[in-house]
DNA sequence: ACTGAAAGTACCACGAG
DNA sequence: CTCGTGGTACTTTCAGT
């Protein structure tokens, strides 16, 4: 990953969908030679894929929150992993140093969605407890990884 | 958007590059068929845009944290939103109902750099306190808006 | 540089209101 | 009759080698 390929990645961020040919001219590369680079890095890792931006309104996922989860002694990163996972609503899940031991994003139709997936997260293994914080207003959100 | 434009969306979301013909065989409709529903989702903003997504590791951000901000009084979201969106580091701010009044994403390429992160948040206007918690493991994150 | 495929556009057909 | 939505045909541009 050189200068050209981390300027070809911040025009794939803006536009998942420019085409190779805008890309270059940007870049000051042909159509291919930018191809080429970004087949590599897929095959690479770094590009992981390309994705729709979608507002979670459309969906009906009018209500989210950040779960903090804290644990009786330790819980495997890859545990957690495999029992938070399955839940379609949580989408997103980190383990943190910090006060509590994991973080989890929620994202739901409702209140009562949420909170049956909290319960559903308190139920499993050895949560001692959690605390939820309801998100009241998305300021912004950048386009990244996954 | 009806069920149709869900599995359109659905079908983005998986890989945002994918032609309309391929779509469009997978919902049932033709190419330019597909095209005119994208581009009307698009118009409405139910659809915001398309990325890249790319492993964060290979900008070089292997830093990771969410920082909660507790306010002494009452800041307005479109407030918060003007100060916090200027830091490059900060991918993403919520203001939330619980603890804290604000949830804030921060992503760098090192810890001093989310300590000079954080410091800035702190100087600025009427916040009391900040509460951090540095990212030791990405379990998992599904796409999905922004 | 070249070939096949996709995007994009124009125009017509159909059904619901 | 009109509006919305889909299809086909066609041109331009892009992808892929």
């Amino acid at each position: 990953m050189d200068a050209v390929d981390r300027e070809i990645v911040g025009h794939l961020m803006r536009d998942g969908r420019a085409t190779f040919a805008e890309i270059g001219s940007g870049v000051g590369l042909s159509a291919p030679a930018v191809k080429r680079r970004v087949d590599r890095m897929r095959a690479s890792g770094h590009i992981t894929g390309f994705t729709a931006l979608i507002d979670p309104a459309a969906l009906g996922w009018t209500t989210e929150a950040y779960v903090e989860i804290y644990y009786d002694g330790n819980v495997s990163a890859t545990e957690l992993k495999r029992s938070l996972e399955p839940i379609p609503q949580v989408v997103g899940a980190w383990t943190v140093a910090g006060n509590p031991d994991a973080i989890v994003h929620v994202m739901a139709t409702n209140m009562a969605e949420i909170e049956q997936v909290v319960e559903r997260m308190r139920e499993h293994a050895r949560v001692e407890r959690t605390r939820s914080a309801i998100v009241m207003s998305r300021l912004f959100e950048r386009p990244r990884s996954r």
